[in-house]
DNA sequence: TAAAAAAATGAATGACTATTCATATGAAAA
DNA sequence: TTTTCATATGAATAGTCATTCATTTTTTTA
């Protein structure tokens, strides 16, 4: 593959970044997209199979995109009580920063299990388990209590976050800055489960 | 409207619970819904003026329930902090009697803003606004700290109780009971908030 | 520069399914 | 029973798109 092809591949996933945002997958035009992309409706099936594989594409990209900063940036604390609260900050700077995507991700994400049946999200997994990797260092350092499940804080933390960026992306005025509700929420669930 | 009109239009309500839940609502066919339902396609027509009104009817009824059930529950408990509590286990529970449901609403609900542009989900805001008023009425009684956002806390406590019931909902195996989650859950949101 | 190969095009295809409506059935009224 | 009205039926319609592929354009090779 040329630059040109690859270029051309980049211009189809971030053209369908904005078309699924706008009106989710199954509204999403394929034709809408070569277009937004600027080509022929054919030229897509060069490089995706199907529809689905050009959803599933943008999401392994974008995922390890977030992934791979996430880990860069709570390796720079070394307090995991510090990690979390970088974690919420760095998550909802995300979802300001890639609102499409954001937009997907909360959309789309939810039906993934769903249309397309054998796909496992493998990426949001691992996200997942960053949370879960620092609860446990907490837990060896003893400043997090050790009834504490991993399984469940981790989860528990991601979506008070992930509700709180729902709400951002679908709503169209900002009550509270990022730096605020990141703040707070991290709190309330570092309060929560420390020693 | 007879007796005979209205056991149709719950067995379509009904009906459609189970196919929307099976592959949501894009890939759900009406003509499966009449067929679960026991009836012809154009029958559903004589109900409903299109697909999507099925959707929201079924929002409409089964988050009304919700709320209904869930306001009295809460009102058992005269303690805020109580109060949070027992709203975890009510919601966890709600979402084990009612897997069709929940599925959709974890799925749907996502949606909802997307594909009904003009579908306000009232019900939904009334729900979070449970939370709300708990936190308001602990801040009153001095048992939850002065700084909590009600904004921010409603939306964090229901986030963390939303992802774990998704995973529940979309897994097989459950690795934590109700009780267990909903202890959990609860309990790092009022250590995290109280005075 | 002339083949050959690769990439791109976009009109046409074909599958799918929400919705309609002419017809039928059943219930109530006369 | 016959008429009337409401309710139900399901085959036919009609619109929508994802996907294909014969053809054209561009790039590479010789």
């Amino acid at each position: 593959m040329g630059q040109k092809n690859n270029n051309k591949y980049r211009k189809i996933i971030s053209a369908a970044a904005k078309v699924f945002a706008k009106n989710g997958f199954y509204k999403a035009k394929v034709s809408e997209i070569a277009k937004k992309a600027g080509i022929a409706d054919g030229t897509i099936y060069i490089y995706f199979k199907h529809k689905d594989d050009i959803l599933i594409a943008l999401f392994e990209e974008k995922m390890k995109e977030v992934l791979d900063n996430m880990k860069k940036q709570i390796s720079l604390e070394s307090d995991p009580l510090k990690k979390i609260q970088r974690f919420a900050l760095i998550h909802l700077k995300l979802i300001e920063d890639n609102k499409d995507m954001a937009e997907i991700i909360q959309v789309e994400l939810r039906q993934s299990s769903k249309f397309m049946k054998n796909y496992h999200n493998e990426k949001f997994v691992q996200y997942l388990n960053l949370i879960g990797d620092i609860i446990e260092e907490g837990k060896e350092k003893g400043l997090i209590r050790k009834d504490i499940i991993p399984g469940i804080g981790k989860r528990a933390f991601f979506g008070a976050l992930d509700e709180m960026s729902r709400f951002w992306v679908l709503s169209k005025r900002r009550k509270y800055d990022i730096e605020t509700a990141a703040k707070h929420i991290s709190n309330y669930f570092i309060n929560g489960i420390k020693s």
